[in-house]
DNA sequence: ATAACATTTAGACATTCATCTAAATATTAT
DNA sequence: ATAATATTTAGATGAATGTCTAAATGTTAT
């Protein structure tokens, strides 16, 4: 299944609404980290961090590798190119045509 | 009270998360509109309508403007600023330096 | 094999949220 | 003043969502 199209822009904007998933996201701008260390920056539970990262995975905006016993998780840049494109279609910028 | 500021990027990502409320925005795209005039594009409730068109004013999205009989909508692109830097913050673009 | 560690999945719970109907407010016309 | 029109507000309801605890899965070390 390929995500980005149509649908995409719903579940991607739904992701980013919430606030522990933007942290999230903001921890991994320096680099790749497993879901132990990204826990680590939060009080919530080790499932909560969990069911985030599924979802910030699931809208295509993080990417998982598995190695060994870790999972590290990683920003996946090419998604957020949607949303500009969204966003720039207001501010005046003409991107679509 | 002034708002675009650290707590207004949640309000807007959550006020753009919800599918009717993006299709009004999009309506506006192309000129203030009434409510009524907006509520006609969907087939949801004069009520549901009014609903959306608040909580994208609260987060200063949209603005209203009152003449005689009728309220006028129309985009405030200012607020779009905000989400486009938070997003080029992630996307490489160093837009704000 | 057993224990320890890393992460996810399952199920429950409380809160938030989109939507509806009905009533309220405000403006214009008769 | 009364009626008609435009929009919002109030209150209710069902669905979606964030969070938790407990159990399950998968991996490495003893």
């Amino acid at each position: 299944m390929k995500w980005g199209g149509a649908l995409g822009i719903q579940q991607t904007l739904k992701a980013i609404s919430d606030p522990s998933r933007r942290e999230i996201l903001d921890l991994l701008k320096s680099g790749g980290k497993t879901a132990g260390e990204i826990g680590q920056h939060f009080q919530a539970t080790g499932a909560t961090v969990s069911h985030h990262l599924s979802v910030l995975k699931n809208a295509g905006l993080i990417m998982d590798e598995k190695k060994g016993k870790f999972i590290y998780y990683e920003l996946n840049m090419t998604v957020f190119q949607e949303i500009l494109s969204w966003i720039t279609a207001f501010t005046g910028g003409d991107q679509d045509e």
